[in-house]
This record gives structure tokens, C-alpha cells and sequence, in this order.
DNA sequence: TGGGACTTGTTAAATGATTAACAGCGCAAA
DNA sequence: TTTGCGCTGTTAATCATTTAACAAGTCCCA
């Protein structure tokens, strides 16, 4: 199947997630509008949405949840699971990695990164902290494909560059600033001061 | 000034900083070209950007950095500063409330307000945290126009509900489901884990 | 003084994403 | 049966954003 736009892949993650719960209430059949509002978002994007992955629901009775489920599944996770590890354990990181442990099944933190003695070493919610110039050992050893960065902002370039040379092909970088990769490594840059400043922005001018 | 669009808003934001970390050098003129490269985006765009702003750089020598930064500041600040705060301090809130308290002067995080009684009364990085019945009244009190939501996704749509009531005008919510807002106040949504799950897909499809 | 290399500002075209419109089917009620 | 409503699937239109193209101004140097 060939590559779907980024925002429909966005919604489909957070489509699954609604539908878990559904499936959780025995819920079996929805409808375009039900899914539609769950995300305050229009019917008919779902139903574009659904189109695009080429799955059909029954007339008048909508989607079977669990079969939607199983389907997205299928286009967003890897068969295999893909490893993630985190570089830079700290407040940022430390939150990462307590919240991601453990909580999907195809994707797990196996690993974290630092430079501070005090934090190489130690285990967070089981996941050891390693030395990041071990950086290239390890992630081969425990075939990491996708690396979070949470490192202050002076270093995340350089950093950033030991993670693409030990051959991660996925960076969620959350240092406010922009960093840059090769063509063939995808790139997720989340800055949180912008998305601040931003807020400020449209409150102001509302 | 008309509203400018959404995605210049965030640039502006990011101009912003990579000018500040130039004018901090002494360099005091910069090519859209130049910037363009901080960010890893394209030289037109840059100048776009700044078109729409309404600035004129000079010809052969490029933008005046510290005017520039002054403009973007008159843009994106409000004259008086706006006041913030984070509801539910859990690891996420106080990674944040650490990371962004003191960093700007037009934007400051005054209070956090959380449910359990254990966090009730304690300070982050100086910042007094509240219990969220009494959030309407520190709101008005203290003239807050912008809250961080991090409460557990259970009751994220609920305390939205909260924060809607007491007059905020603007969300940013990291809680991994979607809430819904009156047109008249600012919604920003960052999902973490769609934006894990994102990256997986296009590591897996490359 | 004139030509060439550069850089900005702006308009026009292309791309990407959302929304509108509607055909077609299925069920329910008459 | 037939009528009509409600829902899906899909195409077409609109809207937002990026990219391309280029005119015009400036500087440098021959
Ligand atoms: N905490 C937040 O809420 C927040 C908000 C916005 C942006 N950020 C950004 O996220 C990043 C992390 O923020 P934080 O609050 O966790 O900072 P932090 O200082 O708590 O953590 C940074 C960690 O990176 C480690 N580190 C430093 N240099 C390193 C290197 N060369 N290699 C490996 N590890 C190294 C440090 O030892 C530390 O553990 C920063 O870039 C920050 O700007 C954080
Ligand atoms: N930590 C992360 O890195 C991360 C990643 C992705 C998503 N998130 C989301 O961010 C949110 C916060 O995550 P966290 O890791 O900080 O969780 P957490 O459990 O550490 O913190 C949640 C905080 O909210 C408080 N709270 C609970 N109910 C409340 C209520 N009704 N009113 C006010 N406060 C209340 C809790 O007391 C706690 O302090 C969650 O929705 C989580 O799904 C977090």
C-alpha cells in the first residue's frame, strides 16, 4: 500500500484509540458522525479517511469497530514492533519513559541515553540508562529504530548527529530547535515554547 | 493587523529564537538564506514570512537582526505579558512548569493546580499549586488567560470543562484525547503518542 | 560607466488538505 | 411493494500552504 498523508495517519492513531474504547464499552458498530465527534472533527473526513485505507463499513449500520481496529493496526504498527530508545534522561525524558513503558505492545522504550554520570547507570521504570557513547553499541545490539531526543538545546544537533550515524531511522526531537537529517530518516520536531508563544499569539488577537 | 496564518505564527516563534541566539554573536544583519538554513527550510519562505509581517530587509545586506526581533516581538507579545498556568502536576506538568518558568518575560507560568492532596499546597520552582476546585477563583485573581492541560485522559474533557468555565482563552492540552472548546477560545492538541506512532509508520514505510 | 552577480519583494502556479455535494444502497414504515 | 430517510463512498470544489518565477534594486569590479 502506498504512503498516506501525514495528518490521516495522525488521526488514524488517535482513531484506534477512540475505537479501543468503544470496543472496551462492547460497542461493535459506529457510525462516521459517532467517531467524528469523538475527535471534534467532520464525518466526512473520517469517511475520506477510511476510504483512503480502503476499508468499507456496512451501509447504515457504519464500521465494525474491532475489524477497524485490527485494520489500522496493521498499517501503523510493525509487524515486529520497532524499538525506541530516549536520549537525554531528563525531567522531559524521565516523563517520557514513565509514560510510554509498557503501554503499547509494538512499540517499546528499551533503552535511555546520557552524558551525566549520576544518571548512566540507573534504571527508569527498568529502562537502563547507557552512556551516550555507547550510543551506536547499543542501538545496534537492541535494534532501535526510533530515537526520542530530549537533550538541552546546545547539544541537540550534535547529538542528533551520533543518533542518525548509529543508524535510527526515526527522531522525535524535542529541543527548541531545528534540527537536520538525512533524506531516508524521518524527522517529528515538537517545540513546545512555540506551541506556547502560539497560544499567546491567537489569544491575543481573538 | 490582520490575523496571520498558523503556520507563519510558528516560524515567527522560531525566527525568533535562532535571531536572538544571532544577535547574541554581535551579528547584526542576516540573509534569508541564513535563516533559512537555521531552520532547515527554504530562503523563500523566510522571505514570505517576513513580507507578510509587513518588514523590508535591505537589499544586498539582509534583515536588520535586532529589528527584527523587535517586530516579531510586537507581533507575537502581549504588550502587558499573559499569565499561564498548568493543571495537573504530574511528571508532565512539572517538567514543563521547571522547563518553562522565568524563560520568558511576557509569558509566565503563575500557578499549577492539581486534584491530589498530596501536591495541593506544595511549590514548583516557586509556582503554588492550588487545589483545581479553586481554579476560577485564582484565574480571575490572578488574571490567567492560558492553560497547560495534563490531567490523566479520564478526566481531561471534564477539567477542560472547568478551565472553559473560569474564562480561559486558550488550551493547550497534552492529554491524548481530544476535547472540545467554544470557537472563542484557542485549542492547541499535542498528542505524544499519535506523534510516536506517526514516526513509527513512516520508519516502517520508508 | 556598464556588466554581472546577488538579494529582496511579489505575483503566479502547484501542491496538500479539508469541505461540500451527491449518487447509491438498505432498511423501515406504510 | 413503494416511499423516504439515513448512511456510506467518491468526485468535485474550496481553502491553506508551499514553491517557483522573476522584476527590480544594489554592489562590486573591470
Ligand atoms: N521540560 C520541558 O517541559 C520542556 C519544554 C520545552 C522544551 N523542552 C526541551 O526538551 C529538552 C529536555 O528538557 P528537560 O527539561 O528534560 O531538560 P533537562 O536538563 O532536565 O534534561 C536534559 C538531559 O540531557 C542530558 N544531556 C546533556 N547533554 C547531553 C549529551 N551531550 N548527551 C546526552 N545527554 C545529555 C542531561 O544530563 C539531562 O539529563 C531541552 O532541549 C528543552 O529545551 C523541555
Ligand atoms: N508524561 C508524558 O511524557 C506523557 C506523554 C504522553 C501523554 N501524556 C499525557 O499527559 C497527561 C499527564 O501525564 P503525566 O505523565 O504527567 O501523568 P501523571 O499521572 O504524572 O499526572 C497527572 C496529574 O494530574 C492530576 N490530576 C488527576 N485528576 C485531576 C483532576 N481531576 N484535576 C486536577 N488534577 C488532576 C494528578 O494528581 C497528577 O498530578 C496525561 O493525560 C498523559 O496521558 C504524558
Amino acid at each position: 500500500m502506498k504512503m498516506l498523508p501525514e495528518k490521516t495517519v495522525e488521526r488514524l492513531s488517535q482513531y484506534r484509540r477512540a475505537l479501543m474504547l468503544c470496543s472496551a464499552k462492547e460497542k461493535q458498530h459506529i457510525y462516521s458522525h459517532e467517531l467524528a465527534n469523538l475527535l471534534h472533527i467532520t464525518p466526512v473526513q473520517v469517511r475520506r479517511d477510511i476510504m483512503l485505507i480502503g476499508y468499507s463499513g456496512t451501509l447504515r449500520k457504519g464500521y465494525a469497530v474491532d475489524e477497524l481496529i485490527d485494520l489500522i493496526g496493521k498499517i501503523l504498527d510493525s509487524e515486529e514492533g520497532l524499538n525506541v530508545c530516549v536520549v537525554g534522561i531528563g525531567n522531559l525524558g524521565r516523563a517520557l519513559v514513565k509514560y510510554f513503558k509498557g503501554k503499547r505492545t509494538r512499540l517499546s522504550i528499551v533503552a535511555a541515553f546520557d552524558n551525566n554520570p549520576e544518571k548512566i547507570g540507573n534504571e527508569y521504570k527498568k529502562v537502563p540508562c547507557y552512556p551516550v557513547d555507547q550510543l551506536s553499541k547499543i542501538v545496534k545490539e537492541e535494534d532501535i529504530s526510533i530515537a526520542i531526543l530530549t537533550v538541552p538545546r546546545q547539544v541537540a544537533a550534535q547529538v542528533a548527529g551520533t543518533i542518525v550515524d548509529a543508524g535510527i531511522k526515526g527522531i522525535i526531537n524535542y529541543a527548541p530547535i531545528s534540527i537536520n537529517v538525512p533524506d531516508d530518516v524521518y524527522l517529528g520536531e515538537y517545540d513546545m515554547t512555540t506551541s506556547l508563544e502560539k497560544a499567546a499569539y491567537f489569544v491575543k488577537m481573538s
